[in-house]
Formats: structure tokens, sequence, C-alpha cells
DNA sequence: TGACAATGAATGAACGTTCATTCATTGTCC
DNA sequence: GGACAATGAATGAACGTTCATTCATTGTCA
């Protein structure tokens, strides 16, 4: 097979998944049909099964490339210069690119789905440890939060990080259709700096807080 | 219609929503079909459409139920002698009656669905809202975490512990089966109390610490 | 022309819902 | 009390619909 036919092949998966996604958000995993797919993607019902054996193999690469872009994150994450610009990337991470809610629905489902697909229950519970033990290892070099009184340690602070951004994802969920995307990412950046106000030293606020 | 006659329904009702709770945790709103909940109620399938008009209205009658459920809680929560006794109710409350995490998977369901179906979404956030303003008044009267140096207001911090608590819940459907609910609700109490710790002042410790 | 991409009508299983029917229970009359 | 009538809770086969999946056919390009 020659790139360009390996090009194609990705390219064609990608659009399935693109609108997979769309209507994976609007309906959910199971009352998403393949025509509801094929309809959102602009193709036929029959060109989805060329590329993707049946249904479940698009709700899989859907949950990989969720992985993928979870990783990605985290590598944003690390790069980030202080723990609170971590955090906001974190917090922030699913309302931006798409239109409001769609990342955040795909989310809750994907976590409804792990909770009775063992296989998606493994996948999710991987990722979830690789990004919060990434953030441990980044609360282990911030010193702001690591010398701060609570003595907890970065493994359990990271926990706790990662309960308040999954939390605030099904608190996005509820938000009514009217809010925009900047308004969301508003709303979790608040939060984002209000954990960060609880986890660190006092003296070490942000100059825009 | 005799008092006798209402209680004999009311048992009916409450057997099918016991089954829908099971089947819907087990496989979803929408996989599990009316013929799962039948035969786990131990009836057939038309007396279900005796006691309620088709699916949907099961559907909201189990929100409904959870509402009523989380109020419980709420005012349970209010009788705690302390700050940190709520919020063990509240970090516990689910992994105490039933069969493990059958509760989170609904409620993490009930969620999704509120990303789809409006009304559903407006019940859930009136639930939110109505146990984030009691947990608020809650801190309120805490003085240890009012007085404590992150400067964040009582609806601040209620709206960080209700964001880790449903964030927790996610997690919990990520366990492995093998858990036990004496071992869920061990952890979700150590969490609580690592959030108390973070949230309150560091020379109010509790003994057990 | 041949090889492969793409289509969408066809298939059959599964689903929510309905309803004719059964039958244990209750009420009525002598 | 006993014979009979009326009730309505409960059943589950049947119906119409939807859906995932298949495949014979058509389009495309080298």
């Amino acid at each position: 097979m020659s790139q360009s036919q390996i090009d194609s092949t990705l390219d064609r998966q990608t659009q399935i998944l693109d609108a997979a996604l769309v209507c994976f958000a609007k309906r959910g995993f199971h009352q998403a049909s393949m025509h509801d797919i094929s309809a959102e993607a602009g193709i036929s019902v029959g060109l989805i099964y060329r590329y993707f054996e049946n249904k479940e193999a698009v709700i899989s690469a859907m949950a990989d490339r969720h992985k993928k872009e979870i990783y990605d994150m985290l590598e944003r994450a690390r790069q980030a210069p202080t723990l609170l610009e971590s955090l906001e990337i974190l917090f922030t991470a699913h309302c931006c690119e798409n239109e409001p809610s769609v990342i955040s629905a795909f989310v809750v489902d994907l976590y409804a789905e792990a909770s009775r697909n063992p296989q998606v229950a493994d996948l999710v519970r991987d990722v979830l440890k690789t990004a919060m033990d990434g953030v441990t290892e980044l609360i282990a070099r911030a010193k702001e939060v690591q010398s701060a009184e609570h003595g907890l340690t970065p493994a359990e602070l990271s926990e706790l990080i990662f309960a308040v951004a999954r939390g605030m994802l099904m608190f996005d969920v509820l938000r009514p259709q009217e809010m925009t995307a900047a308004e969301r990412r508003t709303r979790q950046l608040e939060v984002a700096r209000r954990l960060w106000r609880v986890l660190s030293k006092p003296e070490s606020e942000p100059a825009y807080a």
C-alpha cells in the first residue's frame, strides 16, 4: 500500500470519526445510528464499513483518539512554566476546538460506556492513570504547592485535581446551550484558579488574582 | 381509591424502578429493553405499561427518585455535627445500599442523558443547585473553613466540593468489579478527608487524621 | 479494461408498544 | 354460607418501526 493510500484511508477515518463525535454527543453512542453518522459525514452507510469493522469499532477508535488527545493535553501541561498554568490547560482542554459541550458530552458518555464495557473501562482507566501520574510529577516540581500546610502527597493532590476536573466536565454538560465556548472557558478558568489558591501557599498569589 | 390500592400501586412502581435501576446501570438507559426490566422485576412487559406511560416515563421517574435521594442525603448532611462529617456523608452516599457502582453508573448515565434531554438537564441542574446551596450554608456555619487563608466564598467552596464529589463518582465507575462497597467507601472517605484538610485551617485536624 | 472506491436498497434481528385474553379476588344477592 | 357476577391486575404474542449490517451495482481513474 502506498503512502498516499494510507493517507487517504486515515483521512476517511478521521472524517468518519469527526462525524461520529458530533452524532455521539448529540444522541449518545447507542442512540446515534450509522445512518446519522454517514449523513453527518456526507457519505453512504456502506462506506463506513469499509473503514471500520462495525459500530463497536467506531466507538473504540473514538476512545483511542480521546486517549491521544489527553496525552497531547498532558504534554502541553508539562511545558507550561507554572503549575497554575498547567491546571488552566487541564481545565479548559475540552472547551475550545469544538462546538459547546460536544467534547464534554462525549467524555461523560465514554465514562457511562466504561461502566458496562470492560474494554472501554480499561482504556479510560489507563488514560486517567497516565494523566494523573503526569500531574503528580508536575506537582512534585511545584514548591508552592508541596510546601503548603495540608501535608498531602503529590499523588493525593493529583487525584483531587482530576476529580475536580472530571466533576467540572459533568457540570459543563448541564450548562444551557446558549453559553458560548468562551463563557464556559471562563467558568473553568475561575475554578482552576480557585483550586490552585486552595492548594498553594497563600503568599504566592498570581498577579491577576 | 383505597389506601391499600395506593400502597400496592406504589409498591409496584417501586418494584419496577428497582429493577430498572439494575438494568439501566447494567446496560444504560437506551440499551436496557423493557423486556430486560420486566424480567428483572419478575413481571410481564405489559404490566409496566399499566404503571408507566412509556419508557421515557420510567426514566423520568428514576430521575425524580434520584432527586429525593439527594434531598434526603442533604438532610442527613445538615444534621451532622461537623462539616467534615457532612462531607463524609456527601462522598459516601452512593456506596452503601446497593451493589457496587450501581448507583454511580446510574448517575453518570443520568448526566449523559442530561446532555441531550433538556427536561432531564433541568431536573439535574435543579437538584445540583439545591444541594450546592445546602452545602454553601453548611460551610457558612463552619468557622474552620471560613477563616482559612484561601479567601474563597462559601459558594465557591461548595462548587469545588461538588466538583470533587461528582468527579469521584466518575472514578467509581472505573473501579474493577471485584472492589466491594466497603472498599469503595473507604476510598471515598479518604478523599473527603483530604479535601477537608486542604480546605480547613491546619490546626483543626481531626483526632483520627 | 481492470481495480478499487462508493452507493443505498435489502435483510433480518431487536425493540417499544398494544391489546385480546386469562383468572384470582371481591362484591352481591338469596 | 354458597352461587354467581363483576373487576381489573397480569400476561405474552403480535405489530410496526428502527437499526446494524450486507452486497449487488455503479462510478472513477490510471
